[in-house]
DNA sequence: TGTACATCAGTGAACGCGCGTTCACTGATGTAC
DNA sequence: TGTACATCAGTGAACGCGCGTTCACTGATGTAC
């Protein structure tokens, strides 16, 4: 083991990702990571002021792959002729992988949300309400959407999808049966694509 | 100070519960109740297996005290003649209540959801979910809403007001302006309704 | 009505634990002359 | 090219803290006879 470690911030940042995503982000603690890096406690704080700090990148870490997650599903989806057709695909198919990514990974998700500090969109690659306001910006380019219904609509759509995320992982419906959950998710989507 | 407490139960339940308005449902611990009960940190397990269980009361709690306010809210709306309008606005008054529960009461808020084991409805009084099927049965007896589209409406009310409050509170939308918030709010509730 | 005794609801002391953070330090690295 | 030295990135030991939980116990209560 070389004294220096060459890259211990990353590698902090990285451990306590890994346990975020077991078991969500109070289990994420400077000790453990830098045990996990094999480098003595104090060591952290050449990198972070402080743990909260740690915690922040580690949020920004699970935003950023919830992100990739709904481009990621946005990029499966099939050429539709239709423009309208399409932007709509789009925008469900960005909720679903929202949803997905709450469902899977319940603990880099919780971490994502339940941090308080992050700066209102640090510039995130693939930022998730970048990829929202797209979405939406996009049907009403096709007119699927009346402009003067455009204002606020990313309120309505983020936080139906984020409720139904909540609910189903961490929240009352969380023992719901798989079929049920997935019936509840597509009225979800359904009632917000006709009240849009 | 007797040496029989007389109602230490219900003390202990008393006093994290007041933390947990205040710090949120992480800030419950054991032992901090019974000093606030003034007691010895065992004695509280004469009345709870362990910090899980109490946790479990405090949640309930704080269940009921949101159901508590929809009620009061809607016992608020003055009367319609048209039954029409009146279901519609008992539903909406009922979802404003729960996002100004979220704001107002943050603390019990994030307890009553962050809380894993509570059985699925346990009969809570004043039970939040039932407050919700029981405005929406009322629209279809009204005629607001078509029989078949009512399976999973509440799936649909609850996600959105739920996000919606999530996202106020906890998450990336708390540094909006008030009125912001208020203005995301509203079409929050217009786009459910008008999909529903 | 009085009393023995089971039961209930507390006490007191201690356990092991792991945390965040600070202190004074030292080994490794890179740069100026 | 060689070397002095500032700076950077670690170490080691310790701090105070508060937690959940267990042990063996004791004081108060209520009930059967």
């Amino acid at each position: 083991m070389p004294y220096h470690h060459g890259n211990l911030r990353e590698a902090l940042v990285e451990a306590a990702f890994l346990t975020a995503r077991e078991e969500g982000p109070d289990a994420v603690v400077l000790r453990a990571a830098t045990r996990a890096a094999g480098v003595s406690p104090n060591a952290a704080y050449r990198h972070f002021a402080d743990r909260e700090e740690l915690l922040t990148a580690v949020a920004e870490r699970c935003t950023e792959r919830l992100g990739e997650l709904m481009i990621k599903r946005m990029s499966e989806v099939p050429e539709d002729p239709d423009p309208v057709t399409h932007a709509w695909t789009m925008l469900t198919t960005s909720g679903l992988a929202y949803i997905e990514f709450a469902r899977t990974e319940t603990g880099w998700f919780r971490t994502a949300f339940g941090t308080v500090s992050h700066d209102p969109h640090l510039e995130i690659p693939n930022d998730p309400y970048g990829i929202l306001t797209r979405n939406l910006d996009r049907l009403v380019e096709v007119g699927a959407l009346p402009a003067e219904r455009r204002p606020g609509a990313e309120y309505a759509a983020w936080a139906a999808v984020h409720g139904i995320s909540a609910l189903l992982t961490e929240g009352p419906l969380a023992d719901l049966s798989d079929e049920e959950k997935d019936g509840a998710i597509n009225k979800v989507l359904e009632v917000v694509a006709a009240g849009l």
